[in-house]
DNA sequence: GTTTGCGCCATTGTTGACAATATGCTGGGT
DNA sequence: ACCCAGCATATTGTCAACAATGGCGCAAAC
């Protein structure tokens, strides 16, 4: 399954759109760092017109930040930020489990299934982890997502909210330290949706977000950043490093 | 209160987004309606270097929908679509109803009763009941979202959200044909919030949108849909007040 | 009468140049 | 030593021309 955004749009701005967003999110350009138009557009090997475009787009997800005049810098998510997402994900995510109780198909509940065993047999052969904890947690939710058949919370949720959760992944190499108890708690999600019981499907979909809520929380933020890759340490702690090297 | 965007931006790209949303929202331009990037550029004063940007953020938001090589025009908003946008109102406004009751200053709980005793006096008078049935019921919401003082949960219903829902009230002239229960729901949910009852204000907002559902899919009669975009072409159509104020 | 291929044209996509604004530096003054 | 004014420069905002794509109509063939 193709992680990245497809970067093989019909247009210039398209595809521009989609190589910057996997820049931001996948940590390639750091938040807070400042971005030239002309230093861009160079980069992506198109005029700023196209470009402009695309960064109005990403602006509007969220992405990136827009002063008139001045410019535009990747956003910087701050912890407090991140509960405010899961406050709206319980709210929402919790309507998508009511609602995939409702309208899940037959087939969507069993591929539901086979990704739990997969799940299952990764922990138990304590294989890439990490990788789980990062993707494979996100495609769960995914599934729940469009199962609910409500295309404008698939919208909202995949379109506007969840490029801001992998980018906050991404950058704090987060990697939820309850993976038993996650895995569990997505078992009986499944469950409830299985029996038609939408209510419950809700109910337990906003516990285990709001337990995620709180995990985080009692973190307080940063989590170990020893494993990432260079330039982890861009958490709050650095507010005047903005001067990108050439 | 200014129920139009602010047209005051500092660049032309904003100025035209503005103007446009409202357009959009007002019914100026109808649904279905074909804009031409020519055409519209003339129309607000602009190249279409600004024009395109304020497009692709209006698309971003529903209110546009376009297609490569092929054309932008006015998001047509079937039955369906609002029927959805209700069950995300459930669960957001839900949640900004329970952050609310938990984060509202005084302040902010003294306004919303005076607001509520200027809603009934309005009601006893029948004065210009249309009005409050239109945006009044929308500031009312304003308010308790604003209470969340979650700004993710703010920025996703009232940039997000909200414009689709005005432009349907004024594209049908819906007129909710339950002013007095809304408005004694509109009393219990403050009544609630002010006692700091989160869970309660959640549960009766949640009933309060949810009958507001069920209220239009009862009716039904959302049209729309079966017509299609009889007026594809009628940009030029309608051309007589689009030079308003300044 | 219907269909299918071709070519024109209107519209969108893209570009590079020009204008306007904010930032940062220099220099003088207190 | 610090602060303020004015200028120089780099960056963003805007524009108009050029290129490319899709739709539409016409005509010819079955």
């Amino acid at each position: 399954m193709a992680e990245s955004s497809q970067t093989d749009g019909r247009t210039l701005s398209e595809r521009v759109f989609a190589r910057l967003q996997d820049d931001i999110v996948l940590g390639v350009l750091k938040p807070g760092t400042k971005l030239g138009e002309t230093e861009l557009a160079a980069r992506y090997g198109v005029s700023r017109g196209p470009l402009r475009e695309a960064i109005r787009r990403l602006e509007s997800r969220k992405l990136l930040e827009r002063v008139p005049h001045v410019g535009t810098r990747v956003a910087q998510l701050k912890g407090e930020d991140l509960i405010e997402i899961y406050r709206v994900r319980e709210a929402l995510e919790g309507m998508a489990a009511r609602l995939a109780a409702e309208h899940m198909t037959a087939e969507e509940v069993t591929g539901l299934h086979r990704l739990l065993s997969q799940h299952e047999q990764q922990q138990d052969l304590q294989e890439d982890t990490a990788y789980f904890q990062r993707e494979g947690d996100l495609d769960f939710h995914y599934r729940i997502i469009h199962g609910s058949h409500n295309q404008t919370l698939i919208d909202l949720l995949i379109g506007e909210l969840y490029h801001l959760v992998r980018m906050y992944r991404y950058q704090f190499s987060t990697v939820a330290n309850r993976p038993q108890r996650a895995l569990a708690e997505h078992r009986r999600i499944v469950e409830a949706i299985e029996s038609g019981d939408g209510e419950m499907a809700e109910l337990l979909m906003r516990r285990h977000i709001s337990r995620a809520r709180e995990n985080i929380e009692s973190q307080g933020r940063v989590g170990g950043a020893g494993g990432g890759p260079k330039g982890a340490e861009a958490l709050s702690a650095a507010p005047d490093n903005h001067r990108e090297t050439q």
